[in-house]
DNA sequence: AGACCCCTGGAC
DNA sequence: GTCCAGGGGTCT
């Protein structure tokens, strides 16, 4: 379940094997997993100019040798290549392999690239998606405008802000990419265990001090994740294949009915806004009001 | 705000 | 064989 993280540490790995390469050619092997109304085929000839991360999408940042040097008017066309974005959802992978590997079971599109190099984007769910993107493309997608700020772009005050007088609970709206862009199941659960918030706690009732904290705690252990190279719960791995290694510093993700690693009872488990949560009864308690 | 759906490998 | 994992869309 790749979350902030993960995809920038696939955006890292991935950056020295395709920056500056152009995609010589593209196969779709799942047509399910091409979302948007633009083919695949647009991309190809392109150079890859950037690879980048926003929220949990990993984005390639494209450019049509036709289309640079010529006249600045052009390349503002709302119709004009500028990228390609993948989300990995639950089971996504992104590989950089050599030239002639041949594809999986579970490799839904391929990017050959003109040093032989082969992209491909693996996804045994199928849950995960490839869009074309063009200013007009973006200003369709309506995940895309409503996603929320990154993280590590807010000060204290402007993360509070996110939470100031909402009466959702405090986990749904961590979970809400339209509120903020990148958190997930793990990195919820492990930075509301962090800062003692109960992950049910409606969002008005925290305090300001708390929510300072919980900012604290998220920047932290979203950096130790990402100096970790992400967490490997089942399917995530590097550009470069290897398996992270912060799902052994995890505080409370799957690990509910062992110890708290800071008070020692019993870590507690439960359902909020539909997701498995793991929680200290006596770190984070609900009745504190 | 919650239920259901998409999909499939792995755990039991 | 059944259940579970879960991000995000959609519907109630």
């Amino acid at each position: 379940m790749p979350e902030l993280p993960e995809v920038e540490t696939i955006a890292r790995t991935l950056t020295p094997c395709i920056q500056h390469r152009i995609i010589s050619g593209v196969t779709l092997l799942n047509p399910g997993t091409l979302q948007g109304p633009l083919p695949l085929e647009r991309v190809e000839q392109a150079t890859i100019t950037g690879v980048r991360r926003r929220g949990k999408l990993l984005l390639w940042d494209l450019a049509h040798a036709m289309s640079t040097g010529i006249e600045p008017g052009m390349i503002t066309d709302s119709d004009t290549l500028v990228g390609l974005a993948f989300h990995l959802k639950m089971s996504g992978r992104v590989f950089a392999y050599p030239a002639q590997t041949q594809p999986g079971t579970h490799t839904r599109a391929i990017f050959d690239l003109d040093d032989g190099q082969r992209i491909f984007f693996d996804d045994a769910r199928k849950f995960g998606l490839i869009r074309v993107l063009t200013p007009s493309t973006l200003a369709d997608w309506p995940f895309w405008n409503k996603l929320g700020p990154e993280p590590f772009a807010l000060d204290p005050q402007a993360f509070a802000r996110l939470f100031a007088g909402k009466r959702g609970q405090m986990k749904a709206l961590l979970l809400n990419q339209s509120v903020l862009a990148g958190v997930g199941n793990i990195y919820a659960d492990e930075s509301l265990f962090r800062a003692g918030i109960n992950p049910a706690t409606p969002a008005h009732k925290v305090s300001a001090p708390q929510l300072q904290s919980l900012h604290r705690q998220l920047l932290d252990v979203l950096n130790e994740s990402i100096n970790a190279c992400g967490s490997s719960i089942r399917d995530y791995r590097t550009a470069r294949g290897d398996a992270g290694a912060f799902q052994n510093a995890f505080c409370v993700y799957g690990r509910a009915g062992k110890p708290c690693t800071v008070c020692a009872n019993l870590l507690a488990i439960s359902r909020v806004a539909g997701r498995t949560t793991v929680f200290c009864p006596k770190c984070q308690p609900l009745d504190n009001f």
